[in-house]
DNA sequence: GCTGGGAGAGGCTTA
DNA sequence: TAAGCCTTTCCCAGC
């Protein structure tokens, strides 16, 4: 057990100091905000963060039940208990938390730095695949990377042999509804632009049942292909065309 | 500072507990799964709860640099490391987190009960919808709530006055280009299926200015509402039509 | 198990 | 700031 005012104390070092620190104890915490919750009485991780984040956790998932970023904390004593406090504007929200009793009140002195390092992005394979997109298709070049329209971004802009545009979307996982419905959404914008009948290919590893037939609907064409994920980058290892090219 | 072996025994003691564990230390991590990413040697947290659930956490941003669910947890003592592993399959996983040194090793008993409530869910906006829609538009109404289509569920099918049926989608936040392309969608299929001409109508807080223009380009409609988030439900304050309807 | 979709999504980048 | 989009999204409900 750790008595409010030793609590009191050590979030007072932590936050000002910027350390990590985590409270556990039996708490109950209401939320209010883009949507409201209660959480009864039981035990929970408080963690608060250098860049004044705040999480309280259960034992159990990865995600918080609540939380903030860039909260404004306070705190107070009561009689029997121990009141935190998260506000932030924009949305406007609060979380308020009541400890009952508090186990464990530990903080860490940690640099607030960010030095993971992640292959195997959708960047990575857009890149490659700028290089050289003739594997997809003998001719295909690709134009520009990351053309912006007036709603959304193009992964690649591309031409095939035959001089139509091709518009191609590229997706790390599996494809879904969302991806061909944006494919889609790019090609009908770029033929309304260049009033010109432009193709939509989906790139990604593999693509759902429904996805494909919706796909097939739209007169797109889908390709899947593998990858290799090494350091330092995402690497294309193989290629294979699902549906017929229906421009041919 | 934590010796090792008391790492070890504390590690071993929480994961047959089902406790919740937090060991703060120097280490450096490697992930190799979906993706790919390695941490540099740093301090930071490391969280594993009572359902296998890892996460290393470093001093900002709400989400751990690296995690998973339902690991399989492994550790052993080298010459001057302790290494944790944390595997699974279905996807394919592993992390690897080599620690230094360890600052604290600290196990709490928890319950893993999920006692969450949260109000002002979409679903509580489509039930009381579902009550009544003619505040909306004289004479619509609600027909049947979450009707599967083949792709996808309808949050409210209804009809209005004149016979016309009418999806409704509901979002409880601003209406995204993904909103409209959902009800796009939706009301095409409809349209197949009943081989009948459909309304399609957004009900939203706000929607973004792209797409608005993009509902109007497919003929659809929205609604904009306020509401009202309270106990035990969220409660539609107001509706405001921002477009004519295109079916009178 | 796959599939679809919401989430208080988070978090990043560009206009 | 708003808009758009990727994410090892996470997480759940339905089939």
């Amino acid at each position: 057990m750790v008595s409010f005012n030793k609590t009191a104390e050590i979030l007072d070092d932590a936050v000002k100091s910027k350390k990590m620190l985590s409270i556990v104890g039996s708490c109950y915490v209401e939320y209010w905000g883009r949507a409201a919750s209660k959480l009864p009485k039981g035990k929970r991780m408080l963690l608060i963060k250098g860049d004044n984040s705040i999480a309280i956790h259960q034992n159990r998932l990865l995600r918080p039940t609540n939380y903030m970023m860039n909260a404004s904390i306070s705190w107070n004593q009561e009689e029997n208990t121990f009141i935190l406090n998260a506000r932030k504007s924009n949305p406007k929200e609060s979380i308020k938390v009541i400890f009952y009793e508090i186990e464990a009140a530990h903080s860490y002195e940690m640099t607030c730095s960010d030095d993971l390092r992640l292959f195997g992005s959708e960047k990575d394979l857009s890149n490659q695949l700028m290089q050289d997109l003739s594997f997809l298709e003998e001719g295909l070049k690709p134009v520009q990377q990351e053309s912006p329209l007036r709603k959304g971004v193009i992964d690649i802009l591309a031409e095939d042999k035959n001089g139509n545009i091709a518009v191609v979307e590229v997706k790390r996982r599996k494809a879904d509804l969302n991806s061909v419905m944006q494919l889609h959404r790019y090609v009908k914008q770029v033929e309304r632009i260049k009033n010109k009948k432009t193709r939509g290919i989906l790139l990604a590893p593999e693509i759902g049942k429904h996805s494909m037939e919706l796909l097939e609907n739209y007169g797109l064409e889908f390709f899947s292909f593998d990858f290799e994920i090494s350091n330092p980058k995402a690497k294309i290892k193989g290629i294979n065309k699902t549906q017929k090219t229906l421009f041919d």
